[in-house]
This record gives C-alpha cells, sequence and structure tokens, in this order.
DNA sequence: TCTGGGGTCCTAGGACCC
DNA sequence: TCTGGGGTCCTAGGACCC
C-alpha cells in the first residue's frame, strides 16, 4: 500500500497560479481578510516556519506573519487540480483509493516499491508541477503514517519491521485516529506511548472507549490494519452548508434568511447528486461557542426542493432560540443510500425552486 | 489565539415492539 | 401490580480527518 500525499497542496497550487510568491509566506483561509472570522485551511512552508498552522484563525496567523501574502480558498479550482494529479495516479496503473484534494492511498504489486513511489512522484511533478511525498507500508494505517516521515519530497517505508523502532517512543496523539480528546483519555490510564498502547489491556481500553473503538485503538498502536485498496466510487451520505456569520445575530428574520440561503446552496449539491432527501438537520452555535444539533427524518423520501426547505425551516422554528446570539448557523441534508446489493437509488433532478 | 467548512463513523439513550 | 430480555429505529452528541 502506497500513500500518496502533496506538499502544501492548497499553497503550492495558489503559487502555480501567481509565481512572483514561490518559496514566500503563502497563508490560504477564508476569503483571504485576515481581519475576518476564518481560519488557515493551508500556510506555505516558509509560513509554517512562522509558526503559522492550519485551523488557526486568520487573526493570528496575521499576527505571526505580518508580511504574509493572504489569498482566499478557491475549492473549485482545488478540485480541477487535484482531478489531475489522481488522474496521474490511475495512469500508474495501481488501484487509487482518492481520500481527499491531495492525498490517496493507491495498491500495487511491485518489486521494488521504492522505485515505484519514485516514479509517481516525478510523474506527477512532470504532469501537475505539484510536489509530492509517498509512504509505503504492508496497510492502509502503516502507509499512512509514513507519510509523515517522508516530507517534504521524499519517500519512506513503514512495516511491521520497523514499526516499533520508528514508532514506540512517540506520543499517542501522533497516530492517524487518535485526536486530543483521545490522547487525554488515554493519557489518564497511564497509556502515553505508542508502546503503551499497543501493550494495553483490551478490556481497560474497551471500558473507556467502548468495545469497538476500544480494539480499533489497540490495533492502531500496533499499527495493525486493512490494507485493502478500494477504488470503487464514493457514494456521499450527505450534504451540508454552514456559516459562521461576521458578527452573530438574532431575531427569527435572520434565522429564516440564513436558513433559506443555506438550504439553497445545500440544494445545489443535492441536485447533482440526484437521490432524494431523507433526512433533514440543522447545527446551532450560539454565543460564544455553544453548539448543538438537531436532524428529523422527512415522512417519505422525497426530489422536491420546496418539500425540503419547508422541512429545514420547521426544524429552525422549532429549535433555534431566537432569543439568542447566534454565532453560527449550518444546514444538512442525507440522502437515501443504495441499499448495498446492486441496486441502486435512481437519479433524477429535483423539482421545484427555492 | 476566540475557535472554518465539509465530511465520516461510533456510541448512547429512549421509544417501541414482541 | 409490577416488570424480563432481545431487538430495531431514531435522534443527539462526540470525535476525528482534511
Amino acid at each position: 500500500v502506497l500513500h500518496v500525499d502533496l506538499d502544501e497542496f492548497v499553497a503550492a497550487v495558489e503559487v502555480l497560479r501567481r509565481p512572483e510568491l514561490a518559496g514566500r509566506e503563502v497563508v490560504v483561509g477564508g476569503r483571504g481578510d485576515p481581519t475576518e472570522r476564518a481560519v488557515v485551511s493551508t500556510a506555505s512552508y516558509a509560513a509554517r516556519e512562522r509558526g503559522v498552522r492550519s485551523g488557526m484563525p486568520l487573526r493570528t496567523a496575521a499576527r505571526r506573519a505580518p508580511d504574509a501574502t493572504f489569498l482566499p480558498v478557491d475549492g473549485e479550482h482545488y478540485t480541477a487540480v487535484s482531478g489531475r494529479v489522481m488522474e496521474v495516479l490511475r495512469a500508474t496503473g495501481a488501484v487509487v483509493e482518492v481520500l481527499g484534494w491531495d492525498e490517496a492511498f493507491l495498491g500495487v504489486d511491485v518489486e521494488d516499491p521504492e522505485s515505484f513511489a519514485g516514479r509517481v512522484r516525478a510523474d506527477v511533478l512532470a504532469a501537475t508541477r505539484l510536489h509530492s511525498s509517498v509512504g509505503i507500508g504492508d496497510n492502509r494505517v502503516r502507509a499512512k503514517m509514513a507519510t509523515g516521515f517522508a516530507k517534504p519530497r521524499g519517500v519512506f517505508r513503514l512495516t511491521a519491521e520497523n514499526w516499533v523502532a520508528v514508532m514506540a517512543h512517540r506520543p499517542v496523539r501522533e497516530l492517524w485516529g487518535v485526536g486530543a480528546k483521545v490522547a487525554a483519555r488515554l493519557g489518564g490510564l497511564g497509556i502515553r506511548t505508542v508502546a503503551d498502547l499497543a501493550a494495553a489491556d483490551p478490556a481497560v481500553l474497551a471500558g473507556e472507549l467502548g468495545p469497538k473503538l476500544g480494539r480499533w485503538y489497540g490495533s492502531l498502536g500496533r499499527g495493525e490494519g486493512s490494507s485493502v485498496v478500494d477504488d470503487t466510487p464514493w457514494v456521499p451520505r450527505g450534504h451540508s452548508r454552514e456559516t459562521t456569520f461576521q458578527r452573530n445575530v438574532r431575531g427569527p428574520e435572520a434565522v429564516e434568511a440564513a436558513l433559506r440561503e443555506l438550504t439553497a446552496g445545500v440544494l445545489e449539491d443535492v441536485a447533482a447528486d440526484g437521490r432524494p432527501v431523507v433526512r433533514v438537520g440543522l447545527k446551532i452555535r450560539y454565543a460564544p461557542f455553544e453548539t448543538t444539533t438537531r436532524s428529523r427524518g422527512l415522512k417519505a423520501p422525497t426530489r422536491d426542493r420546496g418539500e425540503v426547505l419547508d422541512a429545514v425551516l420547521a426544524l429552525g422554528a422549532a429549535s433555534v432560540d431566537g432569543e439568542r446570539e447566534l454565532r453560527l448557523l449550518g444546514v444538512r441534508v442525507e440522502m437515501q443510500m443504495p441499499r448495498g446489493d446492486g441496486d441502486p437509488v435512481e437519479r433524477t433532478p429535483l423539482r421545484g425552486r427555492v
């Protein structure tokens, strides 16, 4: 299993359009205005040297890198460039499973994975002028983790053979799938390193994290996992739109206006998909940062835009406290899923306008 | 340093049924 | 007059990832 990850993808794509920015501090996020409520999507390596990180408020980034160039996120363009990268990966003959704009698993059967990885990097660079790094593993977890050691512009192999030597002493937080919360809970059990996790009593892990997750985290500590690379096209569960208001809003009129706009956006994605909607949901974030969700199944699957909007507005009227200051509103819809026995859900146009 | 947006999957509790 | 045990569905919330 190979894991291919583009280096500073979003920043690198922007630099291709603006060659004068090569090597400079570039921060991509929000609408590119560092005084707004938004966060960093990607920072160039030069900006990272100043301490700018993904997920950081743009305001903070501007304080750390006052001379950086701030650019708006242009998702459509990244999607197009990403598509070209994935075509190059498929042309290598590997089975390609796309994970996001800038990464994919490759399944191959080759004698010399390092030279294959080198060829992949060279092909991507030649076709797109983008640099990448490749992790080689005997399963997905190890390939994914290997990429971290390959970056930038490199190749690294992580298998059962060197897993302990490379990973055992590292904090569990570095594992793919262990976030801040789980790391803290594990820490409460005295489990701090990957070696601790690998050796942890399965019953203790199950007690803390549940039977399924407990088992899964234990395997993660040992670097175990699936090595299946699956290239069947992804069927999205749902679509959503959310906005953080630049200034908090309040009152039923503001709520309804926002929900109408968000729903119209979601319905664009639903229309492109063509499957009926089976459930709608809201995400509500009151000031200062109290977040809650509400969702409701529809009585019957529908392709009628008006019905979806009515369901969203009804849910909003029933569950948003119009007296409180709102920081964010989000609308999510879930679509009917194929039953999984090869019987697809019919994809036809949506009715109505909203 | 006041904390985006778009996703996925898992868990837990209550309702409901037999 | 109070209540077992198993199963499924629905909803809310939590955690994680890019």
